[in-house]
DNA sequence: GCCGTTTTCGGCCCGACTGTTTTCAGTCG
């Protein structure tokens, strides 16, 4: 898979470009280009050995050679020219916020400041205020610029975002002028992480929340406070970007402010086509500048003979062109979930009972849940003997006698040993519901192993759903690499499910290979992995995955009644 | 550099905020 290195390959190029002041619109192509292959769900090796590379949205003649060129030489001459003609370190420099492809030439040109270590030093020692347009104020955030890069800017968990998000609202709405107000921006497009947070608040009176804002306890520093817009930094280094518009433009404002900006770019395109303008106030008919919709997102769609784009689909990635033609996934949601399929209990490395489990399940209304605890291997996790899974099966056929309103599926999360066999004979295997399988351990193998592993896994026919499959974990383990071509394969063949896990840290498989499961006919299974009982409701968080990844109820196992769940399990 | 129910050339989304400016460029989203 070279898909990401091709994208960085443009996105660099872009950089590149922007800094030697090259056509704006040259460099969007670049920029559109890469992002496009980032959500590519086919490997771009594949579409180039087929000389498809053409029918990637935004690549024509030139860039398909380029990439051509990447995925044969790993090089590109292009890029390695243009590399020599823009000194080296000046790109850093953009990091920093404030500073563009402008201002950072003129810092190299005037005084060859290359690197943000440079930058500090000289900012401090007041060499950049004189230069032509800059002056003392420049300087001063461009000091506050570099604290930032320093500390902050990190993108964080979903389920962050969506904690620091709660209670910015909650404050928002105690203003005495604040009408209707809505999370927008990534947030709302639930991905999985998220560089900062926008709200977005209609009032008649802007001004008046704008100024209250800033003044927040949560505020460190303000970015920016204008009339109907202000950024703030929070105590921990989080952006919050808040906009007020009138009640009539709510939804034009709430499709700007949502994006992503590739969706939004696309549909004002289209508007364009059609004689019509779209910005975060309304929909207007471009001769005459009459408005003909804002109130509603959906009205905006309607202008152009769209139906609503739910937020999780809005980047670009063909979602328009399957809305023209009435082709949009019914989305699955949270409340279609039957029951959690990946949870521990105090057996293994669990902090609650199965009973206690079982009884918050049966609180958030599911009809189910599997109890998957760990196998005997895995010792960290105090992963069961095959006598102890036993009792612990007599312990749940007791509780389904007397527990009622739920059912409580015996499971268990088996460790793929680094042979890739199963940590459980058949024997024991056998006796469960359902068998949940995972690599917990030998992640440096080989692509070629750790695939075989897992498709050895999947041929077992006591196995039923692979867990975490590229068993990435946010900020301290990357995903490794996986032939999921056949992996999908084998796991329609055979009736397997690949696992959503909704554990805040994992989100794993993603978005993107999630879809591309669905596109090969694998069903897959949200698990929320929860140890104790608060996080069984990191259900939201898998179900967002599956919504990004356009995946319908029919898609999602758990989203089956018991019975069919049941049958759905035979292999 | 891409793209085409007005086009193979001439377009390419649109506006707020800031700091430096007497009317706007740069940056950001």
């Amino acid at each position: 898979m070279k898909n990401i290195e091709v994208a960085e390959f443009f996105e660099a190029i872009a950089d590149l470009l922007e800094v030697k002041g090259d056509n704006p619109f040259k460099i969007r192509a670049y920029r559109k280009a890469a992002q496009n292959i980032r959500s590519l769900t086919e490997d771009i090796e594949t579409i180039a050995e087929e000389g498809r590379l053409e029918e990637i949205p935004g690549v024509g003649k030139d860039l398909a050679a380029k990439i051509v060129e990447i995925v044969k030489t790993g090089r590109l001459k292009h890029y390695e020219e243009l590399k020599k003609k823009v000194p080296e370190g000046i790109i850093d420099l953009m990091a920093v916020p404030g500073i563009g492809p402008k201002t950072a030439k003129l810092l190299y040109d005037k005084l060859k400041i290359k690197g943000i270590e440079d930058l500090e030093k000289k900012a401090k020692a007041h060499k950049i205020s004189g230069l032509p347009g800059l002056k003392e104020k420049t300087e001063e955030n461009i000091l506050r610029g570099i604290e930032l890069v320093k500390k902050v800017l990190k993108r964080m968990s979903l389920q962050e975002a969506l904690n620091l998000s709660g209670e910015i609202i909650a404050q928002l709405k105690k203003l005495p002028d604040v009408k209707r107000i809505s999370p927008a921006g990534s947030l709302r497009r639930m991905k999985e992480t998220v560089r900062d947070i926008d709200i977005l608040i209609t009032s008649t009176n802007p001004k008046k929340i704008m100024d209250a804002f800033v003044k927040f306890p949560i505020v460190k520093d303000i970015l920016a406070h204008g009339e109907t817009k202000a950024s703030i930094l929070t105590d921990n280094g989080v952006q919050v970007d808040v906009r007020v518009v009138e009640e009539d433009s709510y939804g034009a404002a709430l499709v700007y402010f949502t994006g992503s900006q590739a969706h939004n770019i696309h549909m004002r395109h289209m508007a364009k086509k059609a004689g019509l303008k779209i910005n975060e106030y309304g929909v207007f008919i471009e001769k005459t500048n009459k408005r003909i919709a804002g109130k509603e997102e959906a009205d905006i769609y309607k202008t152009l003979s769209l139906p609503f784009i739910p937020p999780e689909l809005r980047e670009d990635r063909g979602e328009i062109e399957a809305a023209l033609k009435g082709k949009l996934p019914q989305l699955v949601e949270l409340s279609d979930i039957k029951g959690d399929i990946h949870v521990h209990s105090e057996w293994s490395d669990g902090e609650h009972s199965i009973e206690e489990m079982a009884r918050a399940c049966r609180k958030r209304g599911y009809e189910y849940v599997a109890i998957t605890d760990h196998s005997k291997s895995l010792r960290v996790a105090r992963g069961l003997s095959e006598k102890d899974v036993l009792k612990r099966l007599d312990e749940i056929m007791a509780l389904n006698k007397t527990l009622r309103g739920i059912r409580i599926l015996s499971g268990v999360e088996v460790d793929i040993l680094e042979d890739g066999s199963l940590d459980y004979s058949e024997d024991i295997l056998k006796r469960f519901d359902i068998v949940v399988a995972a690599i917990h351990t030998g992640f440096k193998q080989s692509k070629e192993k750790l695939t075989n592993r897992i498709l050895k896994a999947i041929d077992s026919r006591f196995v039923n759903i692979v867990a975490h499959p590229t068993g990435r974990l946010r900020g301290s383990r990357p995903a490794y690499d996986l032939d999921f071509d056949k992996i999908f394969e084998a796991a329609k063949k055979t009736r397997t499910f690949l696992e959503i896990n909704s554990y805040p840290d994992r989100l794993d498989l993603d978005d993107v290979n999630s879809r591309a499961a669905k596109e090969s006919g694998v069903k897959l299974a949200i698990g929320t992995d929860a140890h104790v009982v608060d996080q069984l409701g990191s259900m939201l968080l898998g179900v967002s995955v599956a919504r990004r990844a356009w995946l319908t109820k029919r898609d999602v196992v758990n989203t089956f009644r018991l019975e069919e769940l049941l049958k759905f399990l035979r292999k």
